[in-house]
DNA sequence: CATAACAATGAATGGTTATTCATTCATTGC
DNA sequence: GCAATGAATGAATAACCATTCATTGTTATG
């Protein structure tokens, strides 16, 4: 046995599968942060990787293979993130809220490349079935939970008239068109500005938990 | 003079640049729609406008231009039915506001595919500086124009503490989110949902404007 | 009607792209 | 050490795509 891992050599050429795949999903990130879906090609990949021009089809198969597989990697970071901000968060919903905002709008959710990745397959989802699902997958269970910690506040404080599910929904929303803004207008819309609209919003929803 | 104009016989297959540059950009909108931004071709965009291959290099020189010019058309639309909604609306600001909502969810502008293509556009903006110039000039006007009638609105009511700026730029954000809603989940999200969803927000902020 | 001017066509072209696979190279088991 | 196994490479291939342009069809003019 002459040590199964032990301290790699610098020339080394081969990899673990697993560590080939995700070497290549974050490859494809940069290449569509920096050149779009359209301009992200086997080469552009592949080159972004410092691999070679074959790699791909060995351990994908196929170019909308890796893309489907960079939309889960993306998409998958979002739960635990979601939920290890829940637990560390303090105990009351008006924490819980403010702990899903503070995970919404910073890395590794909230990172420029990220979002152009975001962004670039939800658009595609309409055309493409495949995407559509991963997409429409993590948004319903995204409302949910906010649909229950939004329902939470509410049956606390008094707010008569209001709608979990309605004031959820615009959380929600508001959340992704401040995404856009920071994809489209990076000088004018960053992740602390974002929070704070978030955060004037829930106070004008719940001004007893979240009022000054 | 056999006539400038008079009935035009159906087999007619010649007929003036902009009607044609037009047709083509209607095509490129349903393209996009149906296929994607990266599934557009000039065979899908010319056989959508059942026109042959070469036409829109004669009309537009290139594919690019192509795609810019259905851009600026969908933008381009957007002023003139914001314009001409504040004029037709009550003379009151939160009626100037409500008209507003009006139009953004209301075709011309939210239709299904003019949603796909706008989507296409601004999540390409970021590799694409035609592109996203005209997408942050757009924003840039809307979210001006809402800053004014939201601070309208703060001047009138007492509505200590609230700043314009956020209030617009939270309701902004809300409508590209709701937007992207019903593109992607179309079953779960309408245009008459989605504006409740934005008047649930104002009746929050703005609880003398637009409470029940 | 003749002819010039223009619009439209679609086969041909050249460049780009995903995919394949024979070969090279590194690692492991004996 | 020495095969044997499998990872990685990149030139070759085949499919696809934007663009060109010779040809055809249509309209306007005298």
């Amino acid at each position: 046995m002459v040590a199964k891992a032990g301290k790699v050599s610098p020339k080394r050429r081969t990899a673990p599968k697993e560590k080939r795949r995700t070497q290549l999903i974050k490859a494809t990130i940069r290449s569509i942060a920096k050149r779009g879906l359209p301009g992200t090609t086997m080469a552009t990949v592949t080159s972004e990787a410092k691999l070679s021009l074959g790699i791909v089809n060995l351990h994908f198969q196929s170019k909308e293979r890796l893309l489907v597989a960079t939309l889960r990697y993306v998409v998958d970071e979002y739960r635990p993130a979601w939920t290890k901000a829940l637990d560390e968060s303090g105990p009351s919903n008006a924490e819980k809220l403010r702990a899903i905002l503070d995970v919404e709008f910073a890395p590794p959710i909230c990172e420029p490349n990220k979002l152009a990745v975001c962004f670039a397959f939800w658009s595609e989802s309409k055309s493409r079935p495949a995407y559509r699902t991963i997409c429409a997958e993590l948004d319903k269970q995204n409302d949910e939970m906010l649909i229950e910690y939004c329902g939470r506040i509410i049956a606390e404080g008094p707010y008569p008239g209001l709608d979990p599910k309605v004031v959820a929904t615009g959380l929600s929303a508001m959340s992704w068109g401040l995404w856009l803004d920071m994809l489209v207008s990076p000088d004018s819309m960053n992740a602390e500005q974002a929070k704070n609209v978030c955060l004037a919003y829930l106070a004008s929803v719940f001004p007893r938990h979240f009022g000054e």
